[in-house]
DNA sequence: GGGCGGCGCCAAGATCTCGTGAAGACGACG
DNA sequence: CGTCGTCTTCACGAGATCTTGGCGCCGCCC
């Protein structure tokens, strides 16, 4: 599902987008000021970023630079500074809209769609490539000594969670929240069968797994095999 | 060098665009209706369009329509209107961005910066061609084996969609949402019965298609011939 | 050492999805 | 009013995918 972020330190800003934010499907994650939205953007790779300028602490336009610094995500300024200066700050900071408050919800949901509808292309972390396999998220197609392989819906779904944060654990919880929903905590089962599905596919020797490993008790990980000390 | 379309029918707008483009090294096309518009946008490819919705002739709204059917390219548009319904038509019509008029030169040039900035990097091929059969966007023909074929406009819709990124998945939602709009998302019967026609039109065997791949669950995908498949 | 929980693996059955044909609905046009 | 092209809707068989339950293995703790 589209997850987008809300950076606002207005509580009830910040519940009015969430409400009609939600209403339309969108996932919403929240963020009350820049650090902590620095922190939520690399966290959860949210698809767009709506951004207020006048938060405490770091500014809007700092946020706005940092996510730049590794991400293409769309972001949507809101803000009070009408000023045609401050608009060409924004945009030029890396902004892909600016929208001054008070903004109809509706016109503002139509430049998400807008911004959203551009997105495609140019995805952060197209293509994952290790030694053994290439899996292109993009385009989602998946390669094992250059030749494709296929992979059902649920193993995309699951590859996708665990190579999007490489060498990072991702707790059984949250691999079927994201996954199966809400509701299925429990079934561990499933992502026992589905793993070794994948595995079977992509790893060279399955029964002795290199990239997809199981951290027992807590979840799965994704290991790159080029030791970069890049940890983000 | 970048090249922008202007299209407007007061010359004063025209010519005070064309000045402040060419300063910052722009190539500046015009058009001063919506026709115009049209002949001029595929004849020439600009980079970008600014497009003024109270045209005569054509409305803007068909302007953009009609360049979205065949090209990505971003429109930013300009208009004296700035109610709320004005904006969002004419950003779900595809426009990228929603300008009223007067506006502050810096603010539309920053907002020219921005669009062009996130614009696709695969540049716009607006004829396809494969082994079997061959498709203009700009035109709306199709050849197969030299012969023209006709397609409806829904079908026209679904292969611009697909043929437009070459290789990579097109969501059902996805497709969806652009051919028939939001509220369609779990109609992928419409899909399946368009998909069939599509093939039974363009693949050289239908019931075992080569272009036109559909990846279960999740989407279709256009497969262009791969003359070389070099590792990269 | 024995019990126990978590994991990998398998395979049958249930379920979902796709392609396909065909019939009805709808609107444009003469 | 009839015709035609197009889109929608429905139902069905075939195949892919997911679920479910069970089995054995291993490491850990009592």
């Amino acid at each position: 599902m589209t997850s987008i972020l809300v950076v606002d330190d207005e509580p009830q800003i910040r519940r009015a987008l969430r409400v009609n934010l939600e209403a339309r499907d969108f996932r919403v994650l929240e963020a009350v000021d820049g650090e902590s939205a620095l922190h939520v953007a690399a966290e959860q790779r949210p698809d767009l970023a709506l951004v207020d300028l006048g938060l405490p602490g770091i500014s809007g336009l700092d946020v706005i630079a940092g996510i730049r610094g590794w991400s293409d995500l769309p972001i949507i300024v809101l803000s009070v500074r009408g000023a045609e200066s401050d608009k060409i700050e924004a945009l030029d900071a890396g902004a892909d809209d600016y929208v001054t408050k008070p903004f109809g919800m509706g016109e503002l949901l139509a430049r998400v769609r807008a911004a959203l509808r551009r997105r495609s292309p140019d995805a952060d972390e197209p293509v994952v490539q290790t030694a053994a396999f290439e899996i292109d998220l993009v385009e989602h197609r998946a390669l094992v000594d250059g030749i494709e392989v296929h992979l059902t819906p649920t193993e995309w779904a699951l590859v996708g969670m665990l190579v999007r944060h490489p060498g990072r654990l991702v707790t059984q919880r949250h691999l079927l929240h994201e996954v199966w929903g809400p509701g299925y905590d429990h079934e561990t089962n499933y992502l026992r069968v589905h793993l070794a599905n994948v595995r079977r596919k992509l790893e060279p020797v399955p029964s002795q797994p290199r990239y997809f490993i199981t951290e027992p008790g807590m979840g799965y990980r994704f290991q790159p095999d080029a030791p970069e000390r890049d940890q983000r």
